[in-house]
DNA sequence: AAATGGATTGCCAGCGGTGGCATCATTCCA
DNA sequence: TGGAATGATGCCACCGCTGGCAATCCATTT
């Protein structure tokens, strides 16, 4: 019932390996200057102890926290799988994770994370989007000195602090799918005008059309919220005007799933009149009918590439973060919910 | 460029107000030792310094680190609700969430949450399910006085350390919807055999069905793994038999839409054909075609509840915890996927 | 007027580590 | 062989705060 023996303290490593706590001290950190044999001495000391450092004493004495903050702002089922990459790049750093997402009380971003990271002192913060896309944030973070990564969808000049999404590569390919099956006519629903991950993918849109000498009108970009109501809202315009487009691009997979029912609620059946291509690739999209065609994101994979880069960063300094990849591309997944144009349109 | 003021200390504030550092920390901890202008003064150069007690410093002396962990297994949308209602009902504690998730290479739970809570040590955890329904982390956890807090689907007698969801009035809404429609034929999808809320929803089921002097056959009963494609393997197993039922109850969302895509490939219309009924309600249950009727937990709430009780235990003990509420109950959301059974069944 | 007692407040040690030296042993070179 | 350079280790103060107690103040009691 009673568990006597409380955590041990360095004190009880070093008395137990015979040295004094500061050469215990060192081996802990790593540090070079401690003889082959004695560092085994301790560590094995520290292995029989079964001893873990206290994270508060050591962040005191160091002005250290061996925390890392993820700053976010919805919950998604995107954010719960970059959290989960996180948490595995983070696997075995000595680092945890503190997590942080806007309260509807706070209005001004920027003081609250402020806050946040001068109440937790974390050692470096991650930056979801939206929020990754607030260049005063950045520049308040850079000011005081904080270390940061952004996921981010558009290259900086200092791209050791990012990791940043490529959605060029991925919408060309879903762009030639569409246009090999004789697709011509084509609508877009951004997301909000002032995201910039949507601003992104539209401009990438817009650029592969180009290379077949295709144009998005401006009269067929229509912005939604990523929301799915939004999304309805934008294909009822979308498909009840006379030139309506055979496919439609929507800046993610929400607004995908409402013109997809907008589209079943008009009687266009999908694929055979209209061809409907989302955003996210989450695990949803297969699970309508039709299965979504999308552009899957690897959550997973560039969160985890994010976390060892800014550890890296903290622990080894700006050049061996520059040594991590920065780009990070995700793929078109045609699915069920394209096919080729239909002849008779309009 | 350079922020050459660091952040006070408590004895920046000790100075400022006139009085020792001692005194500004009971004011900070809330000790009514404490004169109210002497309070007043201190609180006031708290401000105006914007002083911030430095969390890692109070931990160590105090023996505590004003840091709960929420732990869970997958990430989920679900995980990602209750996240965010854990932080807001953080919000203002003083208290940071610090998350875990089990490592694929950690093959024991209980010593690797162990682990977790003796490197961070948070001076409580949240459990998420199914490692809610752990027993035997449960008890490692009491040995080892670690205050946690469940979200369980099984009352224990220990209350004040649950938040428990009850599934049987949201379940004996939806049981009489489909009897009120002519149902009397059903088939339920389970989740894991092992997992106890997947048990609880299925008992809930029964107990209803026989308020209706009904039964739900074993045989009819098909084991699920809470995934789409396991969903799919059941609803074949279900509907491709000669009795087979006239409305379907999968343990979560995911299930029912693997049941709803092999209706469709079936050439089986939902609902005419086929009621189905989910559970979850996750804002996709909204998304898919027919609409999904299901039963809406509530994430936000519990988790807010959670994370207040779970303070209120820390910082005032047992009885104050056991002010707070234990149950919550989901609602039943009917939807399109729910209909009249079929006329000419069989 | 001295004693009593409750309400406030201050002093000092110490929480468990790390930083900056000093120390000591060993090796290398003139 | 002496002296410097190098490597390994130890000593002590201190990171910023709280716990325990002592000290102080003031009102009340006898």
């Amino acid at each position: 019932m009673v568990t006597a023996d409380k955590t041990p303290t360095i004190n009880d490593v070093a008395k137990a390996a015979g040295v004094s706590k500061r050469t215990v001290s060192r081996v802990i950190n790593h540090s070079t200057k401690v003889n082959a044999q004695t560092r085994e001495r301790v560590e094995e000391a520290i292995r029989r102890l079964n001893f873990a450092p206290n994270r508060q004493a050591r962040g005191l004495a160091s002005r250290r926290s061996y925390l890392v903050g993820l700053v976010y702002d919805l919950p998604t089922l995107f954010i719960a799988d970059i959290q989960k990459g996180i948490l595995n790049g983070l696997y075995g750093s000595g680092y945890e994770l503190i997590v942080h997402t806007r309260h509807p009380d706070d209005d001004k971003v920027v003081d609250d994370v402020l806050q946040f990271v001068s109440r937790t002192k974390t050692d470096g913060l991650l930056l979801a989007p939206p929020v990754s896309e607030i260049a005063e944030l950045a520049e308040a973070l850079n000011d005081i000195g904080c270390f940061y990564l952004q996921f981010s969808s558009q290259l900086s000049a200092e791209p050791w602090k990012q990791v940043v999404t490529n959605y060029l590569p991925a919408i060309t390919d879903m762009t030639a799918h569409l246009v090999d099956h004789g697709h011509r006519h084509f609508g877009f629903i951004s997301g909000p005008r002032d995201n910039i991950s949507s601003q992104k993918r539209q401009e990438a849109f817009i650029q592969a059309l180009k290379q077949y000498g295709l144009k998005l009108p401006q009269s067929l970009i229509v912005e939604g919220a990523f929301t799915y109501d939004s999304g309805m809202k934008a294909a009822e315009n979308l498909l009840s005007r006379p030139d309506r487009p055979t496919a439609i691009f929507a800046g993610n997979d929400e607004m995908a799933f409402g013109v997809m029912n907008v589209a079943d609620s008009m009687g266009i059946d999908i694929p055979r009149d209209l061809s409907v291509v989302g955003f996210d690739g989450t695990a949803f999209a297969n699970f309508v009918i039709p299965s979504l065609s999308t552009i899957r994101r690897q959550p997973n994979a560039m969160a985890q590439l994010g976390a060892s880069k800014l550890i890296a960063r903290i622990n080894e300094g700006q050049d061996a973060a520059r040594a991590f990849e920065t780009m990070v591309s995700p793929e078109f997944v045609p699915r069920e919910s394209t096919g080729p144009a239909s002849l008779e349109r309009r």
